[in-house]
DNA sequence: CTCCCAGCGGTTTTT
DNA sequence: CCGCTGGGAG
C-alpha cells in the first residue's frame, strides 16, 4: 500500500491541473499545501467546497494517497453526498474507493462494527435514536423508583448527551456533574443506561463516537492502525466539532499531522448541541506550525449585503478575523422595514414576493428565514390565503414518523431478536389486546431469565402466568416472527416489508382509520418500501436508515422556502426575507436571559449567517406588536438592526404617524396600547439600542401602507388544473379530506371535513381515490 | 384497554 | 394560543 506509483503529472512542471484551474490564489494554496496541518478559514460564500474537493482530487491525482487512505469528515449526509459528487467530477470512479468519506457518525459506526467486541458489543449492534433512548431511560427511572415527574427522562437524556459530547464516561463525572441529576445519581443512571444498551446490543448516536474514542485510548494497536492508514485527514465545518470529535481527530492526526480543517468561526451556531468554537480558535496551538489560509473573496452576495453582514459581525469579540470582499457589481442596500404587527409583516412579505414573481423571479430563489419555528405559522396562513406556493423546511424527518418507526421496529425485531425496544414498540401495534399487564409480565420474566423480551415472552406463553387470550395472541405473534425470519432469507427486504405490513394487520389498521393523516401514512410506508429496493440485505438497510436516510422529499415545483436560519446554513437565495428582528424574538428571549455574552454573540453569528444567505436582495422586518403564545406583546427593534452599518441600509416604516406612534408605544407611563400589550410590562419600558433607531431617521416618512390587492399575482401565474371539478372529493396534507365548493383559477374553495372551509392552491391537493 | 381532559411548556437540530 | 403527555375515569 505504501508503494504508490509516481504521479502522472506533477505541479512542478508548470501545468495547472484541471481541478485547480478555476481557483483563486488562496484556494489554490489550500489545495497545494498538502503536508502538515492546515487551517482553512472560509467565509460565507467563498468557495470552500470547491477548494476542499479540489484538494481531495489533488491528493489522489498526485498519488499522495490512495482514496482509501484519506479520511474526510462532514457533519451532515447532505454535505457528504455533495462532496462525493463533486470529487467524483474531478477523479471519476476513484471516488467509489473512498470508504472514509462521510459523517462523523457514519464513520464512527463503520469503525465500531470492526471493533465492537472491545466495548462489549457484537458487530451487528443496533443504533437507537432519541425516541428509543427516551423510552429506555423512562424504564430505568421507573425500575429504580425515581419520580419521573421530578426527574424527567428528557433531562437525563440531555445530560447523558452532553456528557458523551464531552467524551465523559460514567466514571469520569465529577461531583458537580453527578449532582446534576436526582441529587447525585447522575453517574449511577448513566452507568445503568450504558449497561442496558450493552445488554440490548445497541448504542445511541453519542456512543458511535465515544466508544471509538475509548477504544483509541485503551487499545493503542487499534489507534496505530488507523493513524497509519489515514495519510490525510480533512474536516469540514470544523467550528461545529464538539469535544469528542476534537479528541478523536487529534488522536488520529497525532502521528502524521496531515490534517486540514475547514471552517468559519463566524458561522458557529451550534454551541447548544455541544459544538465548541474554541476548537477552531485554538487550532494553531494544537497543531503548531499550522498553515492558516483565509478565503475572503465572496462569490455570492452584493457588496452591500456583505458590508452589512461584516459590520454586524464586527460587534463580536472572540474572532479570528476575516474581511470578506467581492468583485460583484453594486446592488441594493439592505432594507429594514418596520411594521405594525405580525399579520402585517406576513402581508408585506407576501406582497413583496408577488411583486418579485411578476417580475419573473423564480420562487425557489426566494426564502424567508426565521429564528424559530413558531414564526412560520403567520406566513403559512397568509400564503394559503393569497395562494402563494410555499414549502416549509424542517419539522418531522421521514424516519421519525410514527408509521415509519413502527415498520422499522418490525424489521429490527426480525433482524435482531434481542432488540427489546423494537419489540416493545410493536407487540401491540396494531392493537392485539396485549396491554400494560402483559408487558409487565413479559418484562418481569425477561429479567428473571436474563433473556431478550421476545424470547422470554414465548417462554412465558408456555406457562400459565397469563390469561389464555394473551397467551394465544403472543404465541401467534411470535410464530409470525419466526415465519418472517425464514422469509427474510429468501425475499428482498422491500418484499419482506410489504408482507409484514399486510400480515401483521398494520396496513389494515391504517386503511380502516379515516383520520386526515392515515392516507399520508400509507403513502409513506409505500415510499419506505420503495426506498428499500436498493438494498440487498435487511442489515444493510437498517444501518443505512438510522444514519443516512434524511427527509429529502423531492422538490416539486417552484415554491418559496420558509425555514429557520439554522436550517439555511450553507444555502443561498437571490432574495432573502428576514422577519421578526425584535428583541426577544431575535435575539431570542432565552439567549438574552441565559448564557450571557457568549449566547448573545452566537445569536449575532446567526444573524450574520442569515444575511449572508442573500445573493441579490435582503429585507429585514420588525414588528411593533406580535402575538406570542396567544399574548399580544409589544417589542422594540432588534439590537442587531442598530448594529448594521448605516451607509449600507435603508429604513422605512409602514406605520402612519411614524415616530410619534413608536414613541407613544414606548412611553413609560402612558401606554396607549396597554389594551394590546398587557404582558411583560418590563419590556414595554425597556430601551435597547434599537429603540434609538426606531425614533431616528426613516420613521417620519409618509405611510407606505400598501392597499390590499384584490387578486394576487399568484392566481395568474399557474394554469388551473383540469382534473378537479366542483364537487370533487380531495385530500390536503394539512387539512385532510374535503369537497371542492368553488374553483377560481388555480385556487379552490374546499369544505374540509375537519378543518372547515378554506381557500387553497390546487397544487396542494390530491383527488381522493375513494 | 381506551378515551378524555387537565396541565404544562413552548429556540435552534444532526446523527 | 396550541399541541403533547400523562393520569385517571369509565
Amino acid at each position: 500500500m505504501s508503494d504508490l506509483p509516481a504521479p502522472a503529472q506533477s505541479p512542478e512542471n508548470g501545468e495547472i491541473p484541471p481541478y485547480a484551474a478555476q481557483l483563486n490564489a488562496p484556494q489554490r494554496e489550500a489545495v497545494l499545501t498538502t503536508e502538515g496541518p492546515v487551517l482553512m478559514l472560509a467565509g460565507a460564500g467563498t468557495g470552500k467546497t470547491a477548494a476542499l474537493t479540489a484538494r481531495l482530487a489533488h491528493l489522489i491525482a498526485m498519488r499522495r494517497a490512495w482514496p482509501s487512505e484519506i479520511l474526510c469528515v462532514t457533519f451532515t449526509n447532505k454535505a457528504a453526498r455533495e462532496m462525493r459528487e463533486r470529487v467524483g467530477r474531478h477523479i471519476g470512479d476513484a471516488v467509489e474507493g473512498m470508504p472514509w468519506l462521510g459523517t462523523f457518525h457514519s464513520i464512527g459506526a463503520r469503525m465500531l462494527r470492526r471493533h465492537a467486541e472491545l466495548v462489549g458489543l457484537q458487530s451487528n449492534y443496533t443504533i437507537i435514536d432519541t425516541d428509543d433512548q427516551l423510552r429506555l431511560l423512562k424504564q430505568l427511572i421507573q425500575e429504580n423508583d425515581l419520580d419521573e415527574k421530578r426527574w424527567p427522562a428528557r433531562q437525563l437524556a440531555g445530560l447523558i448527551d452532553r456528557w458523551k459530547n464531552r467524551g465523559l464516561n460514567p466514571g469520569d463525572l465529577d461531583a458537580v456533574e453527578n449532582e446534576a441529576y436526582a441529587n447525585g445519581k447522575g453517574a449511577q443512571f448513566y452507568k445503568l443506561y450504558q449497561d442496558r444498551l450493552k445488554a440490548l446490543n445497541a448504542c445511541d448516536f453519542g456512543d458511535l463516537l465515544l466508544h471509538m474514542l475509548n477504544i483509541f485510548r485503551q487499545h493503542h494497536d487499534v489507534l496505530a492502525q488507523y493513524q497509519q492508514r489515514f495519510k490525510y485527514i480533512l474536516v469540514d465545518e470544523y467550528q461545529d466539532t464538539n469535544q469528542v470529535q476534537y479528541l478523536w481527530l487529534r488522536l488520529l492526526a497525532q502521528t502524521r499531522k496531515n490534517i486540514c480543517v475547514v471552517g468559519d468561526d463566524d458561522q458557529s451556531i451550534y454551541s447548544w448541541r455541544g459544538a465548541e468554537v474554541a476548537n477552531i480558535l485554538k487550532f494553531e496551538k494544537d497543531f503548531p506550525g499550522a498553515a492558516v489560509i483565509k478565503l475572503e473573496q465572496n462569490y455570492r452576495s452584493t457588496p452591500q449585503i456583505l458590508a452589512a453582514a461584516s459590520g454586524l459581525i464586527n460587534a463580536n469579540s472572540e474572532r479570528l478575523g476575516k474581511t470578506l470582499w467581492t468583485e460583484l457589481p453594486a446592488g441594493e442596500k439592505v432594507r429594514i422595514v418596520g411594521v405594525w404587527d405580525g399579520p402585517e409583516e406576513a402581508r408585506r412579505v407576501g406582497e413583496a414576493i408577488e411583486r418579485l414573481e411578476s417580475e419573473g423571479a423564480p420562487l425557489d430563489e426566494v426564502a424567508i428565514l426565521v429564528r424559530a419555528q413558531y414564526q412560520t405559522r403567520e406566513f403559512e396562513d397568509r400564503f394559503i390565503q393569497i395562494g402563494l406556493n410555499y414549502r416549509i423546511v424542517g419539522g418531522f424527518r421521514f424516519y421519525e414518523r410514527a408509521e415509519i418507526r413502527d415498520a422499522l421496529a418490525y424489521l429490527r425485531t426480525i433482524a435482531q431478536p434481542a432488540d427489546d425496544l423494537a419489540f416493545e414498540r410493536i407487540y401491540n401495534q396494531p392493537k392485539r389486546g396485549l396491554g400494560a399487564k402483559t408487558l409487565e409480565a413479559m418484562r418481569r420474566h425477561a429479567r428473571r431469565t436474563q433473556t431478550p423480551l421476545a424470547a422470554a415472552s414465548l417462554d412465558l406463553a408456555d406457562s400459565d402466568e397469563l390469561p389464555a387470550r394473551a397467551r394465544n395472541t403472543l404465541v401467534g405473534l411470535l410464530g409470525q416472527f419466526v415465519h418472517w425470519r425464514e422469509m427474510a432469507e429468501q425475499v428482498t427486504p422491500s418484499e419482506l416489508l410489504r408482507t409484514v405490513l399486510t400480515e401483521s394487520g398494520y396496513e389494515e389498521m391504517l386503511q380502516k382509520d379515516r383520520s386526515a393523516e392515515s392516507a399520508g401514512r400509507l403513502e409513506n410506508l409505500t415510499e419506505l418500501a420503495r426506498a428499500m429496493e436498493e438494498y440487498e440485505t435487511l442489515t444493510d438497510f437498517l444501518e443505512h436508515v438510522s444514519l443516512v436516510m434524511d427527509n429529502d422529499r423531492r422538490d416539486d415545483g417552484e415554491k418559496v422556502t420558509i425555514m429557520t436560519m439554522h436550517a439555511a446554513k450553507g444555502l443561498e437565495f437571490n432574495h432573502v426575507f428576514l422577519p421578526g428582528w425584535e428583541e426577544g424574538v431575535f435575539p431570542s428571549q432565552r439567549s438574552l436571559d441565559e448564557g450571557g455574552l457568549a449566547s448573545l454573540e452566537e445569536e449575532r453569528r446567526l444573524a450574520y449567517v442569515a444575511i449572508t444567505r442573500a445573493k441579490r436582495r435582503c429585507t429585514i422586518y420588525h414588528a411593533a406588536n406580535r402575538r406570542i403564545y396567544g399574548q399580544w406583546t409589544s417589542s422594540i427593534p432588534s439590537r442587531f438592526i442598530e448594529e448594521l452599518p448605516d451607509e449600507h441600509i435603508e429604513s422605512e416604516t409602514t406605520m402612519s404617524g411614524g415616530a410619534s406612534l413608536w414613541r407613544a408605544n414606548w412611553s413609560e407611563n402612558e401606554d396607549p396600547f396597554a389594551h394590546v400589550s398587557s404582558a411583560r410590562p418590563e419590556r414595554s419600558t425597556a430601551r435597547g439600542p434599537g429603540w434609538q433607531r426606531a425614533l431616528s431617521t426613516g420613521y417620519d416618512t409618509k405611510p407606505k401602507r400598501i392597499a390590499e390587492s384584490g387578486r394576487s399575482a399568484a392566481s395568474f401565474a399557474a394554469k388551473p388544473r383540469t382534473d378537479i371539478a366542483i364537487g370533487a372529493r380531495v385530500f390536503h396534507e394539512k387539512f385532510g379530506y374535503g369537497f371542492v365548493m368553488d374553483q377560481e383559477g388555480n385556487k379552490l374553495e374546499i369544505e374540509f371535513e375537519k378543518a372547515g372551509t378554506k381557500r387553497v392552491l390546487d397544487s396542494f391537493v390530491k383527488l381522493s381515490e375513494d
